[in-house]
DNA sequence: AATATGTTCAACCGCGCTTTA
DNA sequence: CTAAAGCGCGGTTGAACATAT
């Protein structure tokens, strides 16, 4: 039967997007939100996929996004939920508010990965290698997570927890780390693939609802206000650019997408 | 300075799941 | 109920950049 394209491969273009379709892409968003992504290439005068459109949005233009290579909290998160979830990225995403899956999954091939097997660490069983050879079925990422904590220093000195009192212990400057650790509902959450309870910052952005709320003062700069914009929202976190003119309830009214 | 090799990460692809008609 | 369309996820690719020789 064959699935149908996503998108007419006739004239739409691939490859690293310009400033001009970012523009675009955020102009268009900012006004209309987020909806149809099959339909925003053409409203957005876009020759791209809407699929791409959605991508290059998501993993790039959101404004909550942070920016720069994941702090020690995060990295140590990382490795506890993928020892919980294995490659679900999408669920370890929700769990660190301004990343996305694709950065997290980058960071885990380029720099976890790498780090764990110096130190003699599966790291995709997160068993130590040595101690691999274990009966058939003995090993799943839920279950020996909880035995086989990992934890990791800024000076790249990782240590195997094999108590599990002691659990997801990073120290004083952890406490993401720790909540979410801890947490045992959460990660019971994200296993059972229930809506992420902890990256309550973002769960989609601006509505056209969303927009009605904001007055002149308080809607996005446009490119028209200010050209050198994106560039700062690709520098700097939400309230760095100007997003934080956005209160609470902005943010929450904007998650409510049909 | 030139070239080779390694690393990073934005973007693409294809698949499966969900929603809709 | 079924098929098409939409959406989101995870794996992979390749261009750009960094480092080594």
């Amino acid at each position: 039967m064959g699935r149908k394209p996503c998108c007419d491969k006739l004239g739409v273009k691939k490859g690293p997007w310009t400033a001009e379709e970012d523009k675009k892409l955020v102009n268009f968003i900012a006004t209309n939100g987020q909806c149809c992504w099959p339909a925003v290439p053409k409203l957005a005068g876009l020759r791209r996929c809407g699929k791409s459109c959605r991508l290059r949005w998501t993993n790039y233009l959101r404004p909550d996004l942070k920016r720069g290579l994941l702090s020690e909290d995060e990295e140590q998160l990382v490795i506890d939920l993928h020892a919980r979830l294995g490659n679900r990225w999408s669920k370890i995403a929700a769990s660190l508010p301004g990343r996305t899956d694709n950065e997290i999954k980058n960071h885990w091939n380029t720099h976890i990965k790498k780090k764990l097997l110096k130190l003699g660490i599966n790291p995709v069983t997160h068993e130590t290698l040595n101690k691999e050879s274990k009966p058939e079925g003995s090993c799943s990422h839920a279950e020996n997570s909880a035995d086989n904590n990992i934890t990791i220093s800024s000076e790249d000195n990782y240590s195997t927890n094999a108590t599990t009192t002691d659990n997801c212990s990073t120290g004083d400057n952890s406490n993401l780390f720790d909540r979410i650790c801890n947490d045992e509902s959460l990660l019971t959450s994200l296993w059972l693939d229930e809506p992420p309870l902890v990256d309550t910052s973002w769960n989609s952005t601006a509505t056209p609802a969303a927009t009605d709320t904001c007055n002149n003062e308080t809607r996005l700069p446009s490119w028209e206000d200010n050209s050198a914009w994106l560039l700062d929202c690709q520098d700097f976190g939400i309230i760095d650019f100007g997003f934080d003119c956005l209160n609470e309830n902005d943010l929450n009214t904007s998650k409510t997408v049909a």
